[in-house]
RNA sequence: UGGGGUGUGGCCAAAUUGGUAAGGCACCUGACUCUGGAUCAGGGGAUUGUAGGUUCGAGUCCUACCACCCCAGCCA
């Protein structure tokens, strides 16, 4: 309870945003009893995290006010979509901890509605069937800044539409000769509005009606009817829909529909370092450049989850960026922080080497081990303590040792002394170097009294490194992955030439500590010092892979790209 | 040159009816530390696209201008 006089704290909370203003209005005013909003995904490609956000929205505005949102497939171009689409997309958003309930429903599931309301357009004089060639309807559509003309088509008899609009059902007429066409205005500045297609003839087997339809709606018509449909309260778009808001409105004030939904647009995700649009990403797929959808590089939801990503930190990442209506390029390092907030709580600490460098430590018994108490996560005591086993011969990382230390390189070098990890403090006292001068094997001697870490001397050393006993490491495979792009924003016809050669590294001479020699597929692990890996699918018992998530935030290397 | 949308510190993004620029990320410094991690404390940085105007007072209102994004699929 604040004290008397104490300043209200201001209310925790969602940070505001100009649709949660917008629906708590129609909240307050009493507009609607119940609000629903939609998630309408076309089932042609995979999730990304564009895409995320856009489910934290639509899900989360519903949620926020005791509503519901649908899960609508948004299938009327049988010519792009698959099943496997559909199932990957209900995976994805399940992933992302997002629930549907029964709200599970496909444009598809309307057709024959959306086909009687057209005959209803065509009866009322609000649509007809036009019979130009689609090279011809463009001529006629004019330009953004000429007035189209009227089909000459346009005025034909109502009960002529009637009978072709029949027929094109029938599957009498192939493909782009005739379609259906709203009648509004060709003098529109809107393009939009320059009698759009309705229905066009597509004879194309659909994954859900099959051969049943030979023809299918437009998203124009088929979207406001649809969110009418399922009662649908606010219809959250991106911008580029903004234009074809007014056709939305006709279609809902032209027709009998169960309600009366309100499109509202906001922007797009962008992120940096990356691409976002499904064409493009389809194209890495396409063309081999990445290894599938779920290529950790992805920004799919399949390929960040494989990366190691996790919901929390996706959805955390999602209300951070905000919802707005300016064009944005969010900076994946806000990402990445997410991220390491949350593995930061959850994953468990282990020690693993990934450029191994043999560490022999001169004064330890040979064929003398012990077992090394170590906690697995200072951030949570709950998650307890493991045991590693110590012995002479040891690896470390290649970097953590320096013949020659730059100024402020606080790790090993010849005569120096630094703390394993849980272990003993060591000091350094040769090396031995290759034919072409590379460290081979690092000598040291360990102080016995440093058990555990601590000298009772009270001295201390500047660095603590981690390390795995070379008789008990675990070889693994790691594979060590960075931003898919070298540029902030890849644009223009040659975006490809900017993918970043550095994107995945793998490392397959890596040791493991054996407490890692179970992880499961899909476990989070933060290897000290290093960063958080997450144990891959293309793991198999005996040879475990580890998928780099994000590194740890590491001060030496901004220390060291100042120094040089 | 038509229509729609947007312009707030490097990047996002708030700002009840005009009242005197939140917060996060990034960056820098210090403290602490058996991860150069985490955490904590502090700091720099905005004449709110520009130019005018209204007003005691404007990011918020008016005018003009500039910049950027989207639209001419029988794609969504």
């Amino acid at each position: 309870m604040a004290g008397a006089g104490g300043k209200p704290k201001a209310a925790e909370g969602p940070p505001s945003n100009f649709i949660r203003s917008i629906v708590a209005d129609d909240v307050r005013s009493g507009k609607h009893a119940r609000i629903v909003t939609r998630f309408p995904p076309e089932p042609n490609g995979y999730l990304h995290i564009g895409h995320a956000k856009a489910i934290c929205v639509d899900f989360g505005i519903a949620g926020e006010f005791g509503g519901v949102c649908n899960l609508r497939f948004d299938d009327t171009n049988p010519a792009k979509e698959e099943v496997e689409y559909v199932e990957s997309i209900q995976e994805d958003v399940r992933w992302l901890g997002f629930d549907w309930g029964e709200n599970l429903f496909y444009a598809s599931d309307y057709f024959e509605r959306l086909h009687d309301w057209a005959v209803d357009l065509i009866r009322g004089g609000k649509a007809y069937v036009d019979s130009l060639t689609p090279d011809e309807i463009r001529e006629y559509r004019g330009t953004l800044t000429k007035a189209g003309r009227n089909s000459p088509y346009r005025d034909r008899p109502i009960e002529e539409s009637l009978d072709l609009f029949a027929r094109m059902r029938a599957g009498e007429f192939e493909e782009g000769t005739h379609v259906l066409r709203a009648k509004i205005d060709m003098a529109s500045p809107n393009v939009n509005l320059r009698d759009p297609a309705l229905y066009r003839v597509r004879k194309a087997a659909h994954h859900r009606t099959g051969d049943r339809w030979c023809i299918y709606p437009m998203y124009d018509y088929a979207h406001p009817l649809s969110d009418a449909i399922e009662h649908v309260t606010h219809s959250l778009c991106t911008l580029e829909f903004a234009d074809h808001r007014p056709l939305y409105d006709w279609c809902i004030e032209n027709l009998d529909v169960p309600s009366r939904p309100r499109q509202i647009e906001f922007a797009r995700l962008n992120l940096s370092y990356t691409v976002m649009s499904k064409r493009r990403l389809r194209e890495l797929v396409a063309d081999g450049l990445v290894s599938g959808w779920d290529d950790p590089r992805m920004p799919t939801l399949a390929g960040l989850r494989r990366r190691g990503f996790t919901p929390e930190a996706i959805r955390d990442f999602c209300e951070r960026i905000g919802v707005a209506k300016a064009d944005n390029l969010v900076d994946v390092a806000l990402l990445e922080h997410c991220l390491r907030e949350d593995l930061n709580r959850r994953a468990p600490r282990t020690m693993a080497v990934l450029r191994p460098l043999k560490v022999v430590i001169d004064n330890y018994p040979e064929g003398a081990e012990e077992e090394l108490e170590a906690v697995n996560n200072p951030e949570d005591p709950a998650m307890g303590k493991r045991t590693v086993p110590f012995s002479r011969e040891l690896w470390i990382e290649h970097e953590d040792f320096r013949e020659v230390p730059p100024p402020k390189y606080f790790r090993l070098s010849p005569g120096t002394e630094v703390r394993l990890r849980w272990g003993y403090l060591i000091r350094c006292t040769g090396v031995v170097k290759d034919a072409s001068g590379e460290p081979t094997e690092v000598h040291c001697t360990y102080d016995p009294e440093t058990r555990g870490g601590n000298a009772p001397d009270g001295r201390k050393v500047k660095s603590t490194i981690h390390w795995v006993s070379a008789r008990h490491a675990v070889p693994a495979e790691v594979r060590l992955y960075d931003r898919l792009f070298s540029v902030e924003a890849p644009e223009g016809p040659s975006w490809k030439e900017h993918l970043n050669p550095n994107a995945l590294e793998t490392l397959e001479r890596c040791w493991i500590e054996p407490s890692l020699a179970g992880a499961a597929p899909g476990s989070h692990w933060q290897f000290e010092r290093l960063g958080y890996f997450v144990v891959d699918e293309d793991s198999r018992s005996d040879r475990k892979v580890f998928n780099r998530t994000v590194s740890l935030r590491d001060t030496w290397a901004r220390i060291e790209k100042k120094g040089f």
